[in-house]
DNA sequence: GTGAAAGCGCTAACAC
DNA sequence: GTGTTAGCGCTTTCAC
C-alpha cells in the first residue's frame, strides 16, 4: 500500500527543491516557477494558494545557483575598493549594498589593498562569478577591464575623471570641491596655504591639486608648499610633521582627504600648536570621523549615497543597453571648526 | 570543405564555455575539467598543455554558477553585521574577506543596520544563495538560524558568549577585557569610575558591565554611575554630556566601545575640560580611529584578524563535520594617553 | 589517459 | 491555466 508515502513527501531528503513543492501541491514544476516569479504565466488563485502553502510548509527556498545558471545572472554585483576600512569606502560599500539590496541584488565585497595584482585578481574572480556588474574604485586611472568586457559585464568607475569614453563612471568635481575648501581658508584671511596631497599608485595628476592651485591663483596668492603621502591617518601624520618642520610654516592647510587631516591634526597637537589658531585645516570626503575630531573638521563632503545609487543604476542601465556616461555630483562644504569658524551653539541639552 | 571552420572556432559566439575549449583543444569536456580542477583524474602533460593553451587563447573562465549548482557550493561565505561603517565591523569585514579569499571563497557582505527584520531577510537571502557559511554578528543573543539550519549551512556567531551549545561562536572574554581597562584606571588612583555602556537591541546582560563591576568590587571601590546609549559616536556624545552634568561627576570613565569614547571625548572637550587631567577614559575594541583621537585612547584591543580567521576556519571545519565550539581570544590593553599615562617619545623624525 | 553521458535546480518556450 | 521538456555549464562515474 502507498498510503504512508505521504510522510516521505513531508520530509524530502536533503534540500527542498521546486520538484518537491510541485509534488506536494499537486501541480507541475512550471506552475511553481510561475508562482515564485510572479510570471511569466498567470496562475489560478486557488492553485497559487496551494503552491504558497506547499512552499511555506516545506520551507522551500529557490536555489540561486540554478537560477543564475539558467538566467545568466547571479543577481549580484561586485565592489572593488582599495580598503573597506577607510571610512569613505566603508560608507560607499554600505550605500552600494543598500542600493543593490533595494533591487534584489547582493554585494560581493573585495579589497584590492591598493595593489594592482589584487585588483586584477578580484576583477577576474568577479567576472567568473557571473556578477551583473562591478563598481570599481581603481588603483589605476585606466584599469584593465578586459576580463569584464569579454564576459560582457558592465563596470562603473568611481571618482574617475570620466576621461575614458565608453566607460561608465561616477564621481565628484574634485577641482571644484578643492577650490571651495581653499577659498574658505582664504576667506579666513590666510595667505600661506599648504596642500597635503594623497598619493595613489598609478593615478596621474589629481584634480584636487589643480583646484588648490586655481583658488590660490584666483586670489592672487602665492603657491604654498605641497607635501605628499598616502591617503591615510599615518600618511597624514608624517606629512603633518614635515609641514610643521618647514621653514615657512603655513598658517593653513588643505588636505586631500579626511584621513590625512586626522593625521595632520595629531601632528599639530603633538607639537603643542592649536587648530585653527596656529594652523587652520580643511579637508575632503566628509567622513563621519571628521565630525568627531577635535576640533571638528571643515570638510568637502561627497554625496556618497547618491553616488552609490547612481553607480548601481548605471550598471543595471548598461544591462538594458543604455550608453556609458560619466555622472558628476556636487560636493558641499561642511563648515565646522578646524577652519577657524566659531562653533555652533549646540542645540542638545543634557 | 571544412577547412575554414577554424575561424568560427576561434571566435565562439557569446561567452566561452568548457565545450569551446574542448573543441579547440581537440579533447573531451571531461579532460578540460580535469585540467582546470587539477583532478580528479590525471591528464597527460601534452594534453594538459593543449588545454591550457586553448584556455588562454579563448580567454575561458569557468562559470561559477554552473559549478555551484553541480557542487552545491558557491565558494562564497556570507557576513551579516550591523553596520560595516563602524570601524570594528569594517575591520572584521576586511579580515573575513582576506581569510576567505585565502581559501578561494568570496564574501557576500550584508548590513542589518541593527534591525531584526533586515537580519532575518539577510539570513534567508544568504541561505538561498547557497553560501557555504555565514558569519553573523547578531542583534539578538539567540538569532533565528532556522533558514540556515534547514539548508545545512554552518554559521558562526561573533562575540557571543558561546552560551548556545550547538552553535559555533568566536569572541573575546568581554568581562576580562573590561576588568583590564577598569583596573588600569584604578591604578591611576581613580575611585569614582563611571561606565558608559552600549545598548543593543535584544542582547541581555553585557559582560563588559560585569567586568567593570568586578574590577570595582575587587578594589573595594563603590559602584560608579552607569549611563547607557547606542554604540556610536553620537550615542557616546549624548552619554558624555549626561555624565558631565551629573552631581558627582566621575574622574574616570570606561566606555564599552571606542566609538562611544570618541563621542565622550567630544563632550568633554566642549565642556572645556581636559582628558585625562579632569577625566580619564579607557574603552574597548581597538579601532584605528582610537589611535588618532586627541588624546589617543587607551583601549582594549580585540584580535580581529585572528577572530576572523577562526570564524572562517570554523565554518569550513563544520562542513567537514567538526563539532561546533566556542573559541575565546585574549584581548590586550593598548596603553595610550586618555588614561593618564604619559605619551611615549615619538620615534619618528620629520 | 580519455570520453560519453547523467544530472545538479531552475526557467520558459511550446503544447495542450 | 497547466504540463512537458530542453537545456544553462559544469563535475564525475563509468566504460573504454
Amino acid at each position: 500500500m502507498e498510503a504512508m508515502t505521504t510522510s516521505a513527501v513531508h520530509t524530502p531528503r536533503g534540500p527542498v527543491t521546486r520538484k518537491d513543492v510541485a509534488r506536494y501541491a499537486g501541480v507541475s514544476t512550471a506552475v511553481v516557477s510561475y508562482v515564485v516569479n510572479g510570471g511569466p504565466k498567470k496562475v489560478a488563485p486557488a492553485t497559487e494558494a496551494k503552491v504558497q502553502d506547499a512552499i511555506r510548509i516545506l520551507g522551500y527556498r529557490p536555489n540561486a545557483a540554478a537560477r543564475a545558471l539558467k538566467l545568466g545572472s547571479s543577481e549580484t554585483i561586485g565592489l572593488i575598493i582599495p580598503d573597506n576600512t577607510n571610512p569613505f569606502f566603508s560608507l560607499l560599500a554600505h550605500a552600494v549594498e543598500d542600493a543593490a539590496a533595494e533591487l534584489g541584488y547582493a554585494l560581493l565585497l573585495t579589497n584590492s589593498d591598493g595593489n594592482l595584482t589584487k585588483e586584477r585578481r578580484n576583477i577576474r574572480n568577479l567576472a567568473s562569478r557571473q556578477v551583473d556588474g562591478v563598481v570599481l574604485a581603481s588603483v589605476l586611472f585606466e584599469p584593465d577591464l578586459a576580463a569584464l568586457e569579454s564576459a560582457e559585464i558592465p563596470a562603473v568607475l568611481l571618482n574617475h575623471g570620466g576621461k575614458s569614453p565608453g566607460f561608465n563612471s561616477v564621481g565628484v568635481d574634485l577641482a571644484a570641491g578643492a577650490r571651495m575648501a581653499v577659498d574658505h581658508l582664504i576667506g579666513h584671511g590666510h595667505t600661506n596655504i599648504a596642500l597635503a596631497m594623497g598619493t595613489n599608485t598609478g593615478h596621474d595628476y589629481d584634480l584636487r591639486e589643480e583646484g588648490w592651485l586655481q583658488a590660490l591663483a584666483a586670489a592672487g596668492l602665492p603657491e604654498g608648499p605641497i607635501v605628499r603621502g598616502p591617503f591615510s591617518r599615518e600618511g597624514g601624520y608624517a606629512v603633518g610633521r614635515r609641514l610643521l618642520a618647514s621653514a615657512d610654516r603655513p598658517t593653513a592647510v588643505f588636505a586631500s582627504s579626511d584621513m590625512q587631516a586626522i593625521g595632520i591634526l595629531r601632528a599639530i597637537h603633538e607639537a603643542g600648536l592649536n587648530v585653527p589658531g596656529d594652523i587652520a585645516l580643511t579637508s575632503f570626503d566628509g567622513a563621519a570621523e571628521a565630525e568627531y575630531s577635535w576640533p571638528a573638521l571643515t570638510t568637502v563632503e561627497q554625496p556618497v549615497r547618491v553616488m552609490a545609487e547612481a553607480a548601481v543604476g548605471a550598471l543595471l542601465g548598461a544591462r538594458r543597453g543604455e550608453p556609458a556616461a560619466h555622472r558628476t555630483f556636487p560636493t558641499e562644504l561642511r563648515v565646522r571648526q578646524s577652519c577657524g569658524c566659531p562653533a555652533q551653539a549646540s542645540s542638545a541639552t543634557p
